[in-house]
DNA sequence: CGCGCTTCTGCAATCGTTTGCAGAATTCGC
DNA sequence: GCGAATTCTGCAAACGATTGCAGAAGCGCG
């Protein structure tokens, strides 16, 4: 008497590894041997085709769950993003994800929402599905982020921002570089009061473009504390405005380095609201040369980042964590470049 | 002797239900009704509690593998979408994340970069991640997704895209009146050579805006067999520059409809190549209102389609077909609205 | 005090695969 | 042609949860 009913609808149940070794006439472990390429050798050739023929014939398809509980490994990579509508992240994300499913890997992303709790519990929700490794480009300070990661032992790397006393890799951006970049072509075009739109104080790539900042100005003989300097509490567009405006409340700057292209777009809002025309009146840098800004009024001057670098090589660092657990945390510092568009000038005189 | 090696570092392995039932002194199974809210209700409230601070000073964290494996449910919900790169998406997804959110499900997406073979990959992919349901943005014609969910009978909507003969539920936009919007703006403004420059052919978003498109140029009195149409191959930048130079090359209109934002932009660039001026010399109109498009130079005049509100509903769908399968389909038709801004004029005199 | 009825809890099978171990089959050398 | 060395293949025990079933308490009532 056959366990299962007859099912022979048109769409049987689903095919397991014992019908398929029913099928072939051989014993279940045969089948997982020979249709798992790194066993396929321990069988004979013979065998090894009429199982596949089964298989096929059967349209098994291996259950990733039965597989990953046995074996505590996916073959997929979570990755993590603080908002997806934020346009830097897709292009890091889409290069991350070419990267590894070259290596066989597939690639779940989650949005955290700039939100630890929501990113706590995806983590968790990631590790609850074996994911054997997972990209971070969500940290923040206060974030418990990796901490979780450190005790799953989930292996990990960092993009984008760095987290102080992580060991974990980071493939991240030289932000002290690029804002430097920043300040040169201000300085260089004759401005001598800079202001810093600076990004929320949690967030790596804000303090870093903050703190290079500072040293770029201080570099071109110019005294930092003279600089008005606001910084946001988000990287949105909304912040941006915000900040922005306080700074115009401030006054004694012709020219404004703002950390992100995104604040930048509130800026030039803010700016715009207050009669000021960006580039000839007030000269904007952002940063980041995320999609887009190369079209919007006036063009942005910004610091372009490797995204697609970034990405790939993120994603080449987590393969290594993976296959060599034991090798020691390494950074990878991208150089990133200006990129001059119209939205500085030199001030008026 | 025991089983695991004592282990007592700083990180034990991990606490399985088994280790929580021997420290609260009850059967694995007791632990797992206690857990579990839904059969919270079978066990004493003291053994419950007993469990609970068991679980939580353990670490106890469920494997959704395991349980998976027994249930055949993950509590998470599949995203494909075909480009993250493109902006449209985001929102989209987002609305629906916290839709799915909301309903205690996690949201997986995965990009499909509109290839049929990676989108069949990352549906067998998920899969096998058992989630409880799909939703598909990177609908086309000739993709086997639609069937394999149907083959794997996995709940599944339709997102933005139909497709002709599916028996899933969809939302989508209203394209065939959004462009009517579209050529009756144009046409009051006095345009009576308009052409259309279209989308890839076997997206429906594409067939049905072209379809709106002589549905409505012959409302307007007249004849849609005089107005130039150019499809792109894709929905890039890049393909819709190239489709307005062939546009161009046709000559004959005083303003272009576009299918889609991405591709107006590449229509801009086209026009700007040929040293005309957006607004002025010809109109463009696009489709969508993604992100931007409102800052872009000139801005763009477009469609709106509501986003948030497709993803929201597409998410409620999904869980309503999750819960109750055997409901039929049905299909929601979101209306978008005109939003007019400086890329569109009258023609010259 | 005993009986029957509820309410809890434990038992054991199950989900679909992988894998160490051992036995069977084959090959090879002499 | 026989024993040893080498392949293959089968067995059965995991992996970590869930759940139908049945036995054990706990309870009320006559």
């Amino acid at each position: 008497m056959p366990r299962r009913p007859p099912a022979l609808s048109v769409e049987p149940p689903r095919a397991t590894i014992a019908d398929v070794a029913r099928a072939a006439g051989v014993h279940p472990s045969t089948v997982s041997r020979a249709l798992n390429p790194d066993t396929r050798a321990m069988v004979t050739d013979a065998v090894a085709v009429r199982v596949a023929e089964a298989a096929e014939q059967l349209g098994w398809r291996p259950s990733m769950l039965a597989a990953g509980l046995r074996t505590r490994r996916s073959r997929t990579i979570g990755i993590l993003v603080p908002d997806l509508v934020n346009p830097v992240f897709p292009p890091i994300v889409h290069a991350a994800e070419v990267r590894l499913a070259e290596a066989g890997y597939a690639t779940l992303v989650a949005n955290t929402d700039n939100d630890p709790d929501r990113e706590a519990m995806m983590i968790e929700r990631m590790a609850g599905h074996l994911v054997d490794g997972l990209m971070l480009a969500s940290a923040a300070k206060g974030s418990q982020a990796v901490d979780l990661c450190r005790r799953r032992r989930i292996p990990t790397v960092l993009i984008n921002r760095r987290l102080p006393g992580a060991e974990f890799s980071a493939v991240t951006n030289d932000d002290r570089h690029g804002m430097a970049l920043a300040v040169e072509h201000l300085v260089a075009l004759g401005h001598r009061r800079i202001a810093h739109l600076a990004g929320p104080s949690g967030i790596s790539t804000a303090v870093d473009r903050r703190s290079g900042f500072r040293s770029a100005v201080r570099a071109a003989g110019l005294d930092p504390d003279l600089m008005p300097i606001m910084a946001a509490d988000a990287y949105t567009i909304e912040a941006g405005r915000c900040a922005m405006e306080r700074l115009l409340e401030l006054g004694g700057f012709t020219a404004v380095a703002v950390a992100n292209d995104l604040l930048a777009l509130g800026a030039y809002d803010a700016l715009g609201a207050a009669g000021l025309r960006v580039g000839p009146d007030v000269s904007v840098t952002g940063f980041n040369d995320m999609p887009f800004v190369d079209r919007i009024s006036p063009p942005l001057t910004t610091i372009r980042i490797q995204h697609a670098e970034m990405g790939g090589r993120a994603a080449g660092l987590l393969l290594a964590a993976i296959t060599e657990p034991a090798t020691s945390r390494t950074d990878i510092l991208l150089q990133p470049k200006l990129v001059v568009r119209h939205s500085t000038a030199a001030p008026e005189a």
